[in-house]
RNA sequence: CGGGGCGUAGCGCAGCCUGGUAGCGCAUCUGCUUUGGGAGCAGAGGGUCGCAAGUUCGAAUCUUGCCGCCCCGACCA
C-alpha cells in the first residue's frame, strides 16, 4: 500500500485516559478510536492485524477438522430462558427489545444457539464428534469496561463448541484444542502459558486458561520453578505444613491491646511479626436462618485468604460474603480486631499454615484484648481435634503443588479458554442423538474460546519500545516499510521507489510506500510507532554508491545493502521468520 | 454499587480560587525557506467552555441538578 491511500492517523500525543501501554499505542499508531465506552472502531491499520490474527486461528481450527459456521449476534430470549441463564446472568447482559415487544439479548456466548442448532440437525451417533467454531462480535456489558480492546464490552471472540456421544471422544477432542491453541499462540510469536482454571460458572470438568505473560496482565498465575504445574492462583492449592516449631510451650497471656485493631497495629504493640498471629474473618454461613448465621475462617497473620476456595467449603456461603460489623458484635460479643479461634463462639475452619502454628497471638474475643503464647491443643480445648483446611492464597515459595519445586507467580492476559462442559446445555435444551443400541443419549459438549481483539492488544503488551509497537512478524500489518529521502526531489529516489515497491510486491511481500512528502525523521517516528518489522530507506546518497538501507525494527544500526542484493536479502529475512 | 477526580479547538493542557470581550503547544490550511530523526519564519481557519436551570448588570469561573469519562475499592479481624 501507498500511505497516500492508506492513511496512517498517527498521533504524537496518547489521549490522557489511555492507562495500559496496548492502549496508548494502539490509539497512538492509528489502529482504533473510541466510539462510546467499551467500544471502539478499527481502523484500516488496525484492521489489517486483527485479520491476521483471525486467519491463524482459521488455519489452525481447519487444520484439525473444525467447521466455520456463523451465528447471529443477537439472539432470542427463549433460549436463554430454556437454559436458565436469562435469570442467571446479571446486567451483563444487555437485554433489548424489538418492535414487537419481543425479548433479545445481544450474545455474549452461543452455546445456547449452537445447541439449538444441534438439537434441530444431528439426528445420529454417526453424526458425532463435530466441533463447529465461529468468529463473531460478542457484547458482554461490563461493570467497568478499561484498558482499550482488553477490557472492552463489544469484543470479538472465536468460539468453538464441540458435540460427542462419549467422555472419551470430548476428552480426546479436548486435548486436540489445547494442542491447537498451544499451535496458535506459537504462531502468533506471543509467551503464553497454559494454566488449570476454575471452571467457574459455566461448569462442567476440566478446563484450562491460555494467558499471555505481561506485567499488565488482570490474572495472577502459580507456576512450578521446576516441572509444568501452572495453575490460577485462585485455584492453586497449598499443602499442611510441616509442623517445625519444637519450642517449649509459653504460658497462656492475656494482654491488653487498647486500640490496637490491624495484624499490622497488634503485630507492631507486641513486637511480633505477622507470621506469630492467627487473623479471624467472620463470613457468612449457608445456613443464615439457623443457629450459627456466621462462620470463622483462621489464617496466618502474614497470607491472604482466597476466596474461591473458602466458598467452596462446607458452611461456607457461595458466593462469599464477609459479615457485617453490627452481626459480628451481635453475635460474637466483641469488635472486629479483637476476634480470635479461643472460645468462639460459632463453627471454626483453620488454614493448614495457621494450624500449623505454636506460641501464636490473636484476638482474645474482648474489645482491646488480645492473647500471646497460645497454643492450639493446649488452649483451644473448645475445638474438637481441630483439622486444618485450604484456605490460603498460594504464595511465592511455596512448594509446588506437584512436588516439583517452588511456587513463582506472574501476570498473564487470559486470551483463551477451553472447557469439558459436560450436559450443562444440551440437557437444558434437550439435544440428543439415537445411539448405535437405537436409544436417545444426550450429547456431551466442550467449549472453546480466543478473545481475538484481545489477543492483539496482548500481543502489544508483550512487544513494544520507547518508539512503538514490535510486532511479531506473523501478525505485522506489513512486512516491510519502504522509506524515500527526497521523493519529491529526486527524480532517481522516486524511479528507484517505484521499481522496488513493485518488485517486492510481485515477490509476495507486504510493503507499506511512505509517499508522503514528509521529513525523514516524521517518517522514521510513524513507521516505528507502528511496528513494522523491516524498514529500508531509499536515499541519493546511497543510491550514489548503488545501496539500499536496510534496518530491522529491533536493531541499533542500519547496515548497507548493494541494490543488486535488496530483493534476496529481504525475501531471505522475512520468509526466515 | 461505594469513594475520588475530570469535562475549555482534532490531541495535550492553562484560565476557575478572587465573575468583566477564551488562551498556549501540537495538529490543520496558505506562502517562502528547509530536507537523514517528529523543521523555521510569516499569516489564516477552528471553541454552544459537557447539558440544563439558578445567582448576578455580567458566568468557562459561583450554586444546584443531570449527562459523559477516568481512577480506586468491594480482605481492619
Amino acid at each position: 500500500m501507498r500511505v497516500s491511500q492508506f492513511p496512517l492517523f498517527t498521533l504524537k500525543e496518547a489521549p490522557a485516559d489511555a492507562e495500559v501501554i496496548s492502549h496508548q499505542l494502539m490509539l497512538r499508531s492509528g489502529m482504533i478510536r473510541r466510539l462510546a465506552a467499551g467500544l471502539y472502531t478499527w481502523l484500516p491499520l488496525g484492521l489489517r492485524i486483527l485479520r491476521k490474527v483471525e486467519n491463524i486461528i482459521r488455519e489452525e481450527m481447519n487444520k484439525v477438522g473444525a467447521i466455520e459456521l456463523l451465528m447471529p449476534s443477537i439472539q432470542p430470549a427463549e433460549l436463554w430462558q430454556e437454559s436458565e441463564r436469562w435469570n442467571q446472568y446479571g446486567p451483563e447482559l444487555l437485554r433489548i427489545q424489538d418492535r414487537h415487544d419481543r425479548e433479545f439479548c445481544y450474545g455474549p456466548t452461543h452455546e445456547e444457539v449452537i445447541t439449538d442448532l444441534v438439537r434441530r440437525e444431528i439426528r445420529s451417533y454417526k453424526q458425532l464428534p463435530i466441533n463447529f467454531y465461529q468468529i463473531q462480535t460478542k457484547f458482554r456489558d461490563e461493570i467497568r469496561p478499561r484498558f482499550g480492546v482488553m477490557r472492552a464490552r463489544e469484543f470479538s471472540m472465536k468460539d468453538a463448541y464441540s458435540f460427542h456421544t462419549t467422555k472419551e471422544s470430548l476428552e480426546e477432542t479436548y486435548q486436540v484444542m489445547y494442542d491447537t491453541y498451544s499451535n496458535i499462540f506459537n504462531r502468533l510469536g506471543l509467551e503464553f502459558r497454559a494454566v488449570e482454571a476454575d471452571t467457574g460458572s459455566i461448569g462442567g470438568n476440566a478446563s484450562h486458561e491460555f494467558h499471555v505473560l505481561a506485567e499488565s496482565g488482570e490474572d495472577a498465575i502459580a507456576f512450578s520453578s521446576h516441572g509444568s504445574y501452572a495453575a490460577n492462583v485462585e485455584l492453586a492449592p497449598t499443602s499442611p505444613t510441616e509442623q517445625c516449631n519444637e519450642s517449649p510451650a509459653q504460658a497462656l497471656e492475656k494482654i491488653a491491646t487498647p486500640n490496637q485493631h490491624s495484624i499490622e497495629e497488634v503485630c507492631k504493640f507486641l513486637n511480633i511479626s505477622a507470621q506469630q498471629v492467627a487473623k479471624t474473618l467472620i463470613v457468612k454461613s449457608d445456613n443464615p436462618e439457623e443457629d450459627n448465621p456466621l462462620i470463622a475462617l483462621v489464617l496466618r497473620g502474614d497470607h491472604e485468604l482466597n476466596a474461591v476456595k473458602a466458598q467452596k467449603l462446607e458452611g461456607v456461603a457461595n458466593p462469599l460474603e464477609f459479615a457485617s460489623e453490627s452481626e459480628i458484635e451481635k453475635s460474637l460479643g466483641c469488635k472486629i480486631g479483637s476476634i480470635g479461634p479461643l472460645q468462639l463462639k460459632c463453627p471454626i475452619l483453620i488454614d493448614h499454615a495457621a494450624l500449623a502454628l505454636t506460641n501464636f497471638a490473636c484476638g482474645a474475643n474482648q474489645d482491646g484484648f488480645h492473647y500471646q503464647g497460645v497454643n492450639w491443643k493446649r488452649d483451644a480445648s473448645k475445638i474438637k481435634e481441630p483439622r486444618s483446611v485450604d484456605l490460603r492464597k498460594i504464595v511465592e515459595g511455596d512448594p509446588s503443588p506437584d512436588g516439583n519445586g517452588t511456587i513463582q507467580i506472574k501476570r498473564g492476559i487470559e486470551v483463551g479458554h477451553i472447557f469439558q462442559l459436560g450436559d450443562k446445555y444440551s440437557q437444558a435444551l434437550k439435544a440428543s442423538v439415537l445411539g448405535a443400541d437405537g436409544k436417545e443419549q444426550i450429547i456431551t459438549m466442550g467449549c472453546y474460546g480466543i478473545g481475538v481483539t484481545r489477543v492483539v492488544a496482548a500481543a502489544i503488551e508483550q512487544n513494544f519500545d520507547e518508539q512503538g509497537i514490535i510486532w511479531p512478524s506473523s501478525i505485522a500489518p506489513f512486512d516491510i516499510s519502504l522509506i524515500p529521502i527526497n521523493l519529491k526531489k529526486s527524480d532517481q529516489v522516486k524511479a528507484t521507489c517505484e521499481q522496488m515497491y513493485t518488485d517486492l510486491q510481485n515477490r509476495g511481500l507486504e510493503v507499506l510506500f511512505d509517499d508522503r512528502d514528509q521529513r525523514a525523521g516524521l517518517l522514521f517516528a510513524d513507521h516505528e510507532l507502528i511496528g513494522t518489522p523491516h524498514r529500508i530507506v531509499v536515499s541519493e546518497r546511497g543510491l550514489e554508491n548503488s545501496e539500499i538501507e536496510y534496518k530491522g525494527r529491533q536493531d541499533t544500526e542500519a547496515q548497507k545493502i548493494p541494490m543488486t542484493k535488496i530483493l534476496d536479502f529481504l525475501q531471505n529475512k522475512i520468509t526466515r521468520n
